[in-house]
DNA sequence: ATTAAAGCATACTGAACAGTCGGTTTGTTC
DNA sequence: GAACAAACCGACTGTTCAGTATGCTTTAAT
């Protein structure tokens, strides 16, 4: 299955596993390409005999990032059950990354504004399509199949996603320590809400 | 009540407006001292005269709306009434703002990461008095009257909030018209769930 | 009217940084 | 081991900014 890497093939690995966790901690703007280089025990010129831009190297970094996580999540749901399972096994999925791999996601909201508008659009629609689009299949299966009340599923996803995020984020300022808890909870909060009495409407 | 504004006071004000206008199109970092200037019709060497750094004429604008909006919405939230009416009013307050001072509250979510621990602390006590506190505190009447579920409270009101943020920012990406009816849907999520038969626990 | 300070403009400095370029090393092929 | 290319180095360039130095102009108070 895997071939040797070629010398270009390592290096370039080697550079965007350097640049990953670089700009998990800065963003965008502040991570140097010096720095990188620095990270990565090159110098610039190698850099960019590997990659056209500073841009480039980035987009490249998510894209690579973003369907991973795509291929991953469908498979995550394209299990059968019902919805609440399948969205369990999703968060369940995501969980189990690897906590540089959780986080990169995050990194899209933070820098997307730093990108004209052709990057820009390239940006969203790879996120859209790494996990938003993957909850919006689930919802509409859900509401379809009277599990869920009717709804705008767009907005609901957002929501979803909004909660895995906040999630994230908790975690990621180290204001939260169990996650897997916390998401189970916010799991719960989702499907039944925060009142005590669900007065059935 | 409002003696007249010296020179000085009205050209802060000038300055504040402006940079609020160009901080919400761009980044922090993206807007330059140039820009700002050129907006109110002043140079460089005229903003300098009334702010040490580009860092404190920010911080001076994010304070200035951070403070007036804590004040803005513990009005909101003193009125007696349940959870969901007391919410309810503050989210109303919200939709009120006009529509820059609105999404000003955005920008610390933004830009936090730019500063160093010192602003950056201060920055986050100050948006944490603005809103977040001020839904832990209607959350934590609301479950010690049995109106909510007992949960992790810090938690369920960073969800709220969330919740308040995704309706923002699918606004001002304008994915979203009505702002109005989405928040009551949010609401109504937010209390009862979103699944069909809330099969109570 | 005089004067001192407040308000403001212009031109500059220095640092940071993305990107470039000519040259050197390393490895591969014949 | 010659020849060639891919990988890499490091010094340099051009630009963009925040911040500064210096002095002119308006304001207001005596």
């Amino acid at each position: 299955m895997h071939q040797p890497l070629t010398k270009s093939q390592a290096t370039i690995a080697k550079i965007l596993t350097a640049s990953e966790g670089l700009f998990l901690e800065r963003n965008y703007a502040e991570v140097t390409i010096d720095q990188i280089a620095q990270a990565c025990q090159l110098t610039k010129g190698a850099l960019y005999h590997h990659f056209a831009s500073k841009e480039e190297l980035y987009l490249h970094l998510i894209h690579e990032d973003l369907t991973a996580k795509r291929n991953l999540f469908s498979q995550a749901i394209s299990l059968p059950g019902t919805c609440r399972e399948r969205l369990e096994r999703l968060t369940r999925t995501f969980l189990d990354l690897p906590p540089n791999k959780r986080q990169l996601i995050t990194l899209i909201r933070r820098d997307i504004n730093v990108f004209k508008t052709a990057s820009r659009t390239r940006l969203i629609s790879l996120y859209q399509l790494s996990l938003p689009s993957i909850v919006e299949t689930v919802i509409r299966d859900g509401i379809r199949d009277g599990e869920l009340k009717p709804a705008d599923v767009r907005l609901l996803s957002w929501h979803f996603v909004a909660m895995v995020e906040v999630i994230l984020n908790a975690y990621a300022d180290k204001m939260l320590v169990d996650v897997q808890t916390k998401l189970d909870h916010s799991l719960e909060l989702f499907f039944h809400g925060a009142a005590r009495r669900s007065t059935k409407r």
